[in-house]
DNA sequence: GCCAACGTTGGC
DNA sequence: GCCAACGTTGGC
């Protein structure tokens, strides 16, 4: 029998940003934000092949202490050229980039909400019904990575927040 | 400040 | 194409 046509499980992802260059606040003050300087080519291949409008993007301060997850916010445009890698003048300048054929993308973020408290890695590494996540992955260093809905749904109830929307 | 893990570079 | 050297990330 025929499969009905069905949308494509929604995607999360996770951003990890360094409080001291680009905090959660920072986001929250601005709405929304391109999410240039990734220089790593697979952080980039999500950004260009896979982050879709609307997926629910978790906030990450990395370099923080106590570093953790702080927010949610979600694409509010898909993956287009990191006007950074094109300037000269800013520190993400890539003079091997061609501005014909931009080598590094950004994806547009959107501000949702920032959570009533950090969620702790540390914290993270001992929930069982995190197991599995890349962020607690040993090594992993990936600043744009995916998230499974039921990892999403597990940090969204920790947060105190609701598991959808 | 230390250093493990990882990605990139470049000599060969 | 191998791999050592180097630079970066990022927790601790």
């Amino acid at each position: 029998m025929p499969t009905p046509s069905r949308a494509p499980a929604p995607r999360g992802w996770l951003v990890k940003t360094e409080p001291d260059v680009y905090s959660i606040d920072d986001l929250k003050r601005d709405r929304t934000t391109g999410w240039d300087g990734v220089r790593n080519y697979q952080a980039r291949n999500f950004m260009r092949d896979e982050m879709k409008k609307g997926d629910p993007v978790l906030i990450y301060h990395s370099n923080a202490e106590p570093p953790g997850i702080v927010g949610l916010a979600t694409v509010s445009r898909e993956g287009h050229p990191d006007p950074t890698a094109l300037d000269p003048d800013d520190p993400h300048f890539d003079p091997k980039s061609d501005p014909a054929n931009p080598r590094w993308i950004q994806v547009e973020l959107r501000f949702k909400r920032k959570f009533g408290r950090l969620l702790p890695l540390a914290d993270l590494r001992d929930d069982p019904d995190l197991v599995g996540m890349p962020l607690l992955q040993r090594g992993q260093r990936l600043s744009v990575q995916p998230v499974s809905p039921a990892h999403l749904e597990r940090v969204l109830t920790l947060a105190g927040s609701p598991p959808s929307r």
